[in-house]
DNA sequence: TAAAAACCCATGATATTCCATTTAGAGGAT
DNA sequence: ATCCTCTAAATGGAATATCATGGGTTTTTA
């Protein structure tokens, strides 16, 4: 399974364009090396992505409310139409949308950080400043993970 | 399961490059020979190492929050960003990143210190020192040591 | 028919690969 | 034990490939 990790900051330039990392090409699921989807990070000012695959997965577990209840169309409405899908050029860069770029505040340059199965696209200076934020706030809740990691060491016992 | 285990000090040549222990390579999980990952140690200045697989654990473990909640925005966004994986060349060897480097104060040549499922890359003479202040705590905590070590006895004895 | 998007190629910087040499360690023979 | 040999590991340098970036040209499409 690859995962998105580490971080990269990349020129934006007149045109909008920016090279996504190569590295986060490559982590692409094969059949799904074309394009990224994007759309805004609930959380934050930053521009959330991932592959269509993990679209195509988040769709299916909303086949878990039923077809026309209120919770299927809220959201389904909610999630799939802000996505973006965007793809390559001949040289692995995307053109960022208008929009995403103002919320998220990015000029001339942006960073790609690593989440796992995401990644997301900041203005490199708030980027910074949200790392430290995470950062402490990973050690305060330490003891969280800590828990949750021996769990899955378990469960995952059977891969070796 | 292999260990990471000993100690090793290797040059760092112009580039960067330097020849990761055989004995570390052929300790990596099978499938997962062909890269490490590294990160800023948490308590030190110097660089942790492990496998992918130990990675995609971590991960794994991520999963389990929710997936737009806080905590699951703020353990990915911390913990995955800082990670960089690393291939060997057909010798065996890794380029530093200029900032993890930077962050152990490393220049010419590096000490890798085995610590069982992880090793770590010092700067020579800070392992030293750091060597010697462990060894210190643990005399001093011995009979801390020794009571947990007859308690996991005691533990697997009643299993097998 | 402009503006935007897709496509194409050039370039410098960086990383990867390859090959040659040196060093170190294990084992064997004297 | 000392020396020798053989093999594997570590090191150095050069050739090669990849990537990020900039610019231009063609094709959409609104």
């Amino acid at each position: 399974m690859p995962l998105f990790m580490s971080k990269y900051t990349n020129k934006v330039d007149q045109k909008g364009r920016v090279s996504v990392p190569a590295q986060f090409r490559a982590a692409l699921p094969s059949g799904f090396q074309k394009s990224i989807v994007m759309y805004q990070a609930v959380n934050h000012e930053a521009i959330e992505c991932c592959d269509l695959l993990h679209i195509e997965k988040v769709n299916d577990s909303l086949e878990g409310f039923a077809p026309y209840s209120d919770e299927h169309d809220e959201f389904s409405l909610a999630l799939m139409s802000g996505l973006v899908e965007l793809s390559f050029d001949g040289n692995g860069r995307i053109i960022l949308p208008q929009e995403l770029m103002e919320f998220a505040g990015i000029t001339e340059s942006a960073t790609f950080a690593g989440k796992g199965k995401t990644f997301q696209i900041w203005e490199p200076e708030a980027f910074k400043r949200e790392l430290d934020i995470a950062r402490t706030k990973v050690k305060e809740k330490r003891d969280l993970l800590k828990f949750r990691f021996e769990k899955a060491k378990g469960e995952n016992d059977d891969r070796s």
